[in-house]
DNA sequence: TAAATCGATAACCAAGGAGTTATGAATGTG
DNA sequence: CACATTCATAACTCCTTGGTTATCGATTTA
């Protein structure tokens, strides 16, 4: 039961507003605070905290230029969730073929 | 701004204990109440509970037979989580695209 | 240098939600 | 019929967390 890497993606990609925050990062590249703060719908510490949570999560990186931030996404840190869905496919699928299978020895 | 679908998947499956449940019902199929209480390790109503926000989420599905339900995972349900994850990625493949365009116009 | 801008942090608040126990309705079993 | 089992609901508690305002250090700019 240790911290599993989809763990922290779900819980971090949950909230709405963070998740604007990162697809806006996905769809536009890098993006300031001041920028990103402005189509949020909350504050700026209230932006500052979810990058700060999203960097965590690996989801972002961060670049500082003089005194602003550029924050952009770093998209390759979503394997893990993808993974999991494969493997939550996978269990269903191998447990279909499984019945398929018995139904196909049923039959003979 | 509407509801998209994606918003309560991510919502749903971001709780722990919730996400087992979901993830035993991939593994192993159809369950009963009791049968996922058992190693939920938590109590029965809050299993219950679990399971109302997952069917509300359309992840599982539930049949009655005499006292008991038998839970099952609906696996189509995650579609929207993985359509998600493709339109980032899809996202940043193309501005990634846009800039070799960009190098390879300035190389000319 | 003075003023403005950027962004992180602290301190606080309110709401949501995950857990509990208690209970009851419905079904099965002796 | 009496008892046990299954599971959903209600009522409650408590902790997490997303939001706010206030502030401050670090930069630019006038």
């Amino acid at each position: 039961m240790t911290q599993q890497p989809h763990e922290i993606l779900f819980r971090t990609l949950a909230d709405p507003t963070r998740r604007g925050i990162f697809e806006r990062l996905c769809r536009e590249g890098e993006q300031t605070v001041v920028a990103l703060t402005a189509r949020a719908g909350v504050s700026q510490p209230a932006v500052s905290k979810h990058l700060g949570v999203l960097k965590q999560a690996g989801l972002v990186r961060d670049r500082q230029e003089g005194r602003r931030t550029h924050y952009s996404a770093r998209i390759d840190a979503l394997a893990p969730l993808t993974d999991w869905t494969k493997r939550m496919t996978g269990f269903w699928q191998s447990r279909f073929d499984d019945l398929e299978d018995l139904l196909k020895r049923m039959d003979q």
